[in-house]
DNA sequence: TTTT
DNA sequence: TTTT
């Protein structure tokens, strides 16, 4: 078992990528508040989203939204440009309820298609944080 | 809301530290395994626990042992040696439930007073994994 | 390990009685929707809590209002009228987050202190749903 | 967000059955632990599984056995002989995780298909605990 | 009806 | 740095 729940708010807008084969990653972060020594403290949590949960938080997410996110805690490692190994530490949804009503965004959120630009296109599961 | 659930083996035994105030601090990391790819891998979680549950751990838990872990998701950030900041991402333990027969362990666990030492003592809260 | 976690909506005002001893025990119903065969459906289900929580939760909470409760299960057996044994299950709230904004609420919830009427008193644990 | 999470041990050896329309549904009982005034003492609750699930269950679950339980909570309501509303509640398993060792077991459990006998086939859903 |  |  590994399972991480999660109610917070957006601190922006999701951003979505796409991997070379074709699959949608979003990648958001959530403020998670607690009272610690009498006073209002957040978290800061990394989410990723994958595939069909990836569109549908690019397509209804917005930044200050408040979530309720599922899923399981994943590290992974990887080579940083100094050489040095470093670990991205990040919470992967299974799944995300939307909890307040819908701000009839007029921004809509990400979901930019990069593959169009030819650029940031990462190999599958290699997408740093 | 933040929750965190897991199980698995200890990597290795925990190492209990002391804060200036005289907090105890248990550090240590789960293996968890899971299938992906039609093999088994495993997520490498660092684990904090504070105070009587630090000791506790510290006097009952070795590597290997499996344990089934509460407890929330804390990020933190600080200032590296070369001036970067750096995230430290860690479950701090609320509750650890021990899920095998003791195995009248010959190596007492950790639980090393290091103020008797003299060093590798940490300011509160700011203790690097 | 015995953990419950429920996002719902009241289906009625929390009802706050008082044991024996002088213990605030809160019950109340929340409805958790889930999609099933195409529609959406609904489990009803008992929450009660104790002490403090309970009378935060006479005194905050009323019918409509969302919340998300973590709490453990509890199933408990007792005699009814007709000398039948049933069983009595129902969620032992730990933690109530509320998740909407305070509908100013004109019928202020509960939180009747049935002593001062000399009926109701149930022995300790011993308040059927 | 319906989430229920429990470790215990089977209480008995799981009953598999079928529905009419060949569906496989497990069910047993777990005993979940905790410490209350000082004693340790048991709730005892109703899990049932479905399908695929139901049947792996049926095939490597016996009485004694340590499981952790992911699942949702149910409440279903139905008509009593006496013409009485009566409630069954269960955690509807999703996922569970065998925690001790195979006890290579001499008594191969459950997994009898009622259907060969020609009894006790329920209709849909309608599966009283 | 109850597990270790 | 990694558990079974």
């Amino acid at each position: 078992m590994n399972k991480v729940i999660l109610l917070g708010r957006l601190t922006r807008d999701p951003e979505v990528r796409y991997t070379q084969s074709g699959k949608a990653v979003a990648s958001f972060s959530i403020a998670v508040n607690r009272f610690a020594g009498g006073q209002e403290q957040a978290d800061f949590i990394p989410i990723v989203a994958w595939e069909k949960l990836a569109e549908t938080c690019g397509n209804n997410l917005t930044k200050g939204r408040r979530v309720l996110v599922e899923g399981r805690l994943s590290v992974r490692s990887y080579e940083a440009n100094d050489g040095q190994k470093r670990r991205v530490t990040e919470v992967v949804a299974q799944n995300v309820e939307y909890l307040d009503s819908r701000q009839t965004s007029g921004t809509e959120a990400g979901n930019i298609d990069i593959n169009s630009f030819g650029k940031d296109v990462f190999p599958e599961e290699e997408i740093p944080f």
